[in-house]
DNA sequence: ATCGTTGCCTGAGGGC
DNA sequence: TGCCCTCAGGCAACGA
């Protein structure tokens, strides 16, 4: 694939399919694969770049950071690298500060050198002048909008705002980073195991902490307890070791194939070129309540588990 | 310490 | 057609 800096920054490449809303299915949230698919792909954009101008939408609560500090601190910076935890998303700055960026459920990190941009609210489409059809204008979503010298610009758009920006200072730490458990992709049966004895909360619920495990969502969450054959509502202290390995490797499992296939894109995930994830097509509980289960044909059932539409197959979860 | 609840936000979709 | 209502949910804060 090509990297989305390669991309020209012009009109026809953004003209494909540019502008289009969702299936129709639940909304799924940015989750680990999300996020490290737009690490990927966003990175070529970022990485090496030294920041001229920044430009963001009014205070809110979206900024950790009050965006006049953003835009002191930031302009004048290069990119050094690009890292992720759990589902945040860090940027190492020249100088020793960090950029912080959480996707929340329906953010959005891509380039206006992307080949095509699958924007999240149709009002977006609005904003598209017809001489520009097809290509990005930021609106009153785009809460940052990094500008470089030349080439593409870097967005940042949210648009229920449910995602966070945040500058760390050099040395400075930051509680929500300091409370991640270790990244989900190299979770193991036995540390699942420890996390779980004396917790009598449901195990959705505990794969959900991100103190825990870092970077395992909703969709994910069920998904990895249909591979190991567990439901969600069992207590968390009543999993026995073998469950754990099992679910741990499911979780693995399930992660890779889908950052793999380009993570899910349900709806709201957008690659930051606009390419769709394909691990969509390969859920077997998720959304799919009143469907049959893909293995023992019994119905998927769909419950709440801490307050989050939550999907299982009677048949093949104990 | 653990657990459950609440609020932040806005678009989509259903019902009438 | 269009309005109103409900739902979706990551995460932190809060109270029990």
């Amino acid at each position: 694939m090509l990297p989305a800096a390669e991309a020209p920054h012009g009109v026809e490449d953004t003209h494909d399919g540019a502008i289009a809303g969702g299936s129709g299915y639940p909304l799924p949230m940015p989750e680990l694969p999300e996020v490290e698919v737009t690490r990927l792909r966003i990175e070529p954009a970022l990485v090496g770049r030294r920041i001229r101008r920044v430009v963001t939408t009014p205070d809110s609560y979206f900024f950790l950071t009050r965006p006049a500090r953003l835009k002191r601190s930031l302009a004048g910076r290069r990119v050094e690298s690009l890292d992720r935890h759990g589902k945040y998303l860090v940027a190492n700055l020249d100088g020793g500060s960090r950029l912080v960026v959480h996707l929340g459920m329906t953010g959005q990190l891509f380039s206006s050198g992307a080949t095509s941009v699958r924007l999240l609210s149709a009002t977006a489409r609005a904003a598209l002048a017809p001489e520009e059809q097809g290509r990005f204008v930021p609106d009153a979503h785009t809460h940052l909008r990094l500008c470089f010298a030349s080439g593409p610009e870097v967005y940042l758009r949210d648009v229920r705002k449910f995602g966070k920006v945040l500058l760390l200072g050099p040395g400075e730490t930051s509680p929500r980073l300091g409370r991640l458990g270790v990244d989900a992709l190299g979770a193991t049966g036995e540390q699942l195991f420890r996390a779980t004895r004396g917790r009598r909360v449901a195990i959705k619920s505990l794969l959900l902490d991100q103190s825990i495990l870092a970077g395992v969502g909703n969709i994910y969450a069920d998904e990895a307890l249909f591979h190991a054959g567990v439901r969600p509502r069992r207590a968390a202290s009543r999993l026995t070791q073998r469950e754990c390995a099992a679910l741990a490797q499911a979780i693995r499992a399930v992660l890779e194939r889908s950052i793999e296939t380009g993570g899910s894109s349900i709806r709201d995930y957008v690659a930051p070129d606009g390419s769709d994830g394909a691990y969509q097509d390969e859920r077997f509980v998720y959304a799919r309540a009143g469907e049959s289960c893909l293995r023992c044909g019994e119905k998927v059932r769909r419950v709440v588990v801490a307050q989050r539409g939550t999907h299982y197959c009677p048949g093949c979860q104990k």
